[in-house]
DNA sequence: GGGTGTCGTTAAGCTGCGCTGCATGCTGGA
DNA sequence: TCCAGCATGCAGCGCAGCTTAACGACACCC
């Protein structure tokens, strides 16, 4: 059908073959089978020269338009390849979106300004799933250090994130320079997470320390807490990431014997196509995550 | 294309290759040559089957439209072929308009309501030109049975038009049954055609009786022609075909010695195509024509 | 009007695409 | 653990589609 369009542009079958880079007989037979399997004739040769029937100009017509879809596919498979379009599906928890999640998606729209982000906030279930079947693209997940390998999944290493210790200004350990974390035992504990690996660091830390932290207020969000720490409700451990800003009335100090570290890594599949997208969102977690990586 | 769309829309190889009729081994060397030309992954294996990647949806998408444009393609050479659509250039000279290609025009419509009928007055320049280029698919034309043939161009007899005498009801001619051309030689005339073909078999007739007619007044169309004659100026001769209604104020009689006779032909491309449309509209034109045919 | 260059078409021949058949590796279910 | 079904790679082969060569036809030009 190409051929045909080529030949009723070019008025010719010989021009359209020389267009083509074939020879005329090619172009000839070409349309002879076109014809055949048309059921109708789509020529006529008229002196020097061949002018198209009813019929060929239709078919032409749908050529031409055939051709366009073609060379657009062409053109959006290379807005693909060069990252100019697409699509990536960012899997995140609660406590990492602000500190990690905007500044990196902020880099890869100015970046990228063609590729769509579609962000979804996995609270409750499980992401490493949705990576696996390929419904998301990225996953941020927290996750041992030596925790066993995932069939089909890689981790990407973005930071280990240290708790710091949270306290009241006028607390009595609010001078110490690095505390051990034994020393918080017996203190009242500000929650600041639900249920999930980032608390269970915690829990475990406190574990390996000798004591169950005393619970007597809970916070979903970091900030919260710190409001709660502030008021004087108690201490916290919160990670490095999720203090934005320091709230005035608190003190930050680095925590020994455990240090807790939450491990945040990017998971992705194993037999995804490296795309644009998901290269240039994973450089900018990275550079993102960087400064936190102590 | 149309393999990947397959492919997208079943799922897996083995599923698309049984509905294409092709072994999965085809399907998949397919693919393989076509991820080549794109450059990119259009597929990835998830497990059991295949699930595309953002370039295999793009593609297939493409894919979709353009055999939806292929389908559209075959239902209109379907429809060119069986009548239901198509378009056919009609050139006819003035003076058989009304009498002739209206109700074949009308019958051509009534047939194959998808045609489009280009209508046009071919009236200073000659029409064969048109038709011998393409420009024109059919044109009516007047010319004598024995004209030498004209390249190209195959003329289908339509009817032998027969010239009558027109006279005024109260002219001393009006009650003879038959008349004799010479017997009009002194009478003023009302001439009723235009320079051209029609005309000339007139003035050939004329000739033929011994005379040149006295044209006293010159009408372009034969009801005009007919509204002179009842006004008393003169006698004419009008064809059978351009009598459309009878003015009561004239009598119409036959001629002969000799009997001037218009004969129009349709004139057709030799090379032309046989389409549905050009046959009903010539199937119409010989029946409208049928009864002059005398 | 005849010669000539160009055009479209046809026949013959050959190359390479693209299909089949079969073997292999792999996954998911019994 | 085995087995069915999947995708894939390789050898083999038929045929679509190209080229070369020759022919008939038309337009242009001397």
């Amino acid at each position: 059908m190409q051929v045909l369009r080529a030949v009723v542009v070019s008025g010719s079958v010989s021009a359209a073959a020389r267009e083509l880079g074939y020879t005329p007989s090619a172009v000839s037979q070409q349309l002879a089978v076109l014809e055949r399997e048309a059921g109708a004739q789509l020529l006529e040769r008229s002196g020097r020269g061949v002018r198209p029937t009813e019929a060929g100009r239709l078919l032409s017509g749908y050529a031409a338009v055939i051709g366009e879809q073609l060379a657009e596919a062409q053109a959006g498979l290379d807005d693909l390849r060069a990252g100019r379009a697409g699509r990536v599906a960012l899997r995140y928890f609660a406590t990492v979106g602000a500190s990690l999640v905007a500044p990196a998606v902020a880099t890869l729209r100015r970046e990228l300004p063609g590729v769509r982000v579609e962000l979804r906030l996995a609270e409750a279930e499980d992401p490493l799933p949705q990576v696996r079947d390929g419904l998301a693209d990225v996953a941020l997940v927290v996750r041992a250090a030596d925790a066993p390998p995932v069939d089909g999944i890689r981790f990407v290493h973005l930071c280990d994130d240290a708790y710091r210790a949270v306290l009241p200004a006028g607390h009595r350990l609010a001078d110490r320079r690095v505390l051990k974390l034994a020393e918080l035992a017996d203190e009242a504990w500000v929650g600041s997470e639900g249920p999930g690996p980032c608390r269970d660091v915690v829990l475990a830390a406190c574990a390996a320390a000798g004591f169950a932290p005393r619970v007597v207020v809970q916070s979903e969000d970091y900030p919260t807490a710190q409001g709660f720490v502030a008021a004087g409700l108690g201490v916290s451990l919160l990670p490095e990431t999720g203090l934005g800003g320091v709230h005035p009335a608190v003190r930050v100090r680095p925590v020994r014997d455990p240090r807790p570290v939450r491990v945040i890594w990017a998971a992705l599949r194993e037999s995804a196509p490296a795309t644009p997208a998901v290269h240039t969102l994973l450089s900018a977690l990275r550079a993102v995550a960087g400064p936190h990586a102590g």
